[in-house]
RNA sequence: GCCCCCAUCGUCUAGUGGCCUAGGACACCACCCUUUCAAGGUGGCGGCACGGGUUCGAAUCCCGUUGGGGGUGCCA
């Protein structure tokens, strides 16, 4: 009966917002380990933004970092423009009550007035003009005098002088309800008992709190938790940073390291900061949440996935990158060489680049490496011997390994650089996986034709 | 301008008056390992913004300063 519920409204933008994402994390993590309830609300009441697959495209991020829609814990989505009626027949109550009043002064006219006198803002100057509803009069709550203290989850108490507080518009000329009304009254009547949502709602959240206790409700519990920023510290913006939560799934970020990631931004697992989620769900507290900004570390999350990828099997792996691969490509040998990108992948869009010698024929060779490993003098005989050696070998790659090492001792190098010309000729790079490892997958035949190729052009 | 929030290594964090000579992770540097590159291992660099209090004792409590951030719409 008494079992919390929780919320995440978002706005239907055309993207997901990591930092969205996060807050979603939080809201689900309290949902579940209480037995509680997630409630999705598609805050579509700016019909500027509102489209019917942006509300579908948060469905699919939300069900992506794990929060999906048929868990029972999960409710909604409902939408916020279903329940105009709600919002207006609450602006009704409160104009009735006294609690609001209509205006309608235009924003022109209240800033030219707040001029004259040498202030901003508005000034209340309609609240007892005693002015009925009509075209073009915008309602505002009557700010009573006081203050308004705020119990917050995260900040504990903060307190906020009512006179610094305008008497704030809850319905637009136009007649529709304003974001700040909308939401508590869909709050109101979907029965919240927690609001966990972002820093920048902390200066709304008095207005609320009012409007909550002027409709003859309890205010429900608060939780500001810190915005997520970029390396100038600013709110992370989807013009300068990069934010959509889709934009790293498509690069090969995998979601389990995601929502580690995220996790550890204002808040910490414990010992180990790599932790799965269902450790960290029940263990999560806002009591717990820091209070001031993270950094979006894409560094860190690349380590962070990279780590992820490390603890998949081959066969998961293999699975996890088929989306990056060409269709043409022959699934078996990419399968052969997984175990040996697997350490070297921070992303599984880097997959295919890892491997991308096996399938083109003549595989473009970087210059500088070719340079490098065509340097030394004995560079192109030692390549020929190679050719020779591997013609008549087993080929697997501890033979054509222990090819390699008997002729280095003769060349009195290392194998590292004994290999870099059989390298540059049959990768065209110099770094890559292993070699022989590589070799063995691509056979015999290309390989040596591709030896061959080096070898006459290190001659002309 | 006004209101509000925040302040531990470059970054994310642990720390809730003595366990702190402030711990971990990412990044960086060095070394080891080594089949290039990675991965892995070891070590290093590096921080309680500043100034006052309170206390036998402050990263931890209070005040101020400074510095960041958020909000200031008929957006959400």
């Amino acid at each position: 009966m008494n079992a919390p519920r929780y919320r995440f409204a978002p706005s239907p933008t055309g993207f997901f917002h990591v930092g969205g994402a996060r807050t979603a994390l939080f809201n689900w993590a309290l949902a579940r380990q209480s037995g509680g309830t997630f409630v999705l609300r598609i805050e579509d009441t700016d019909e500027a933004r509102n489209r019917p697959e942006w509300t579908q495209g948060i469905i699919d991020s939300l069900a992506w970092i794990g929060i999906s829609a048929d868990d029972p814990h999960f409710e909604g989505p409902l939408f916020q423009s279903e329940f105009f009626d709600a919002h207006l027949d609450a602006a009704r109550r409160l104009h009735e009550s006294g609690h609001a009043y209509y205006c309608e002064m235009t924003p022109d006219e209240i800033q030219a007035r707040a001029a004259a006198e040498g202030t901003t803002g508005y000034g209340g100057w309609s609240r007892d003009l005693g002015l009925g509803p009509g075209a073009g009069r915008v309602l505002r709550f009557r700010v009573p005098a006081g203050t308004t203290v705020v119990h917050d989850l995260v900040r504990g108490e903060v307190e906020f002088d009512n006179a610094t507080i305008e008497d704030f518009v809850l319905v637009r000329g136009n007649g529709t309800p304003v974001f700040i009304l909308a939401n508590v009254v869909d709050d109101m009547s979907m029965r919240i008992t927690h609001v966990v949502r972002a820093e920048e709602h902390l200066p709304n959240t008095p207005k609320q709190q009012m409007i909550w206790e002027a409709l003859g409700e309890q205010p429900p519990i608060w939780a500001h938790v810190p915005v997520l920023v970029n390396e100038q510290r600013k709110k992370l913006s989807k013009r300068r940073d990069k934010v959509a939560l889709e934009q790293y799934r498509e690069e090969g970020y995998l979601a389990d390291a995601m929502v580690n990631y995220l996790m550890t931004l204002g808040w910490s697992p414990g010992d180990t900061e790599i932790q799965p989620w269902s450790a960290m769900e029940p263990v999560f507290r806002l009591e717990d949440v820091n209070k001031s900004p993270a950094f979006f570390d894409l560094k860190k999350l690349a380590a962070f996935n990279g780590d992820y990828i490390r603890m998949l099997s081959a066969d998961e792996l293999a699975a996890a990158c088929e989306p990056w691969l060409p269709a043409e490509w022959d699934r078996a040998p990419f399968r052969q060489m997984v175990p040996y990108i697997q350490e070297r992948l921070k992303t599984l869009a880097e997959a295919p680049a890892a491997v991308d010698f096996l399938y083109v024929h003549d595989p473009a060779v970087d210059q500088e490496s070719w340079d490098k490993a065509f340097a030394p003098d004995y560079a192109l005989a030692l390549l020929r011997d190679v050719i020779g050696a591997y013609e008549t070998c087993t080929w697997d790659h501890g033979t054509l390994k222990a090819a390699m090492e008997d002729l280095m001792t003769r060349y009195d190098v290392k194998l590292g650089k004994a290999s870099a010309a059989t390298r540059v000729a049959v990768t065209g790079r110099s770094v890559g996986p292993p070699l022989f490892e590589a070799l063995e997958v691509l056979g015999r035949d290309e390989s040596l034709r591709r030896m061959r190729d080096a070898v006459t052009r290190a001659e002309s």
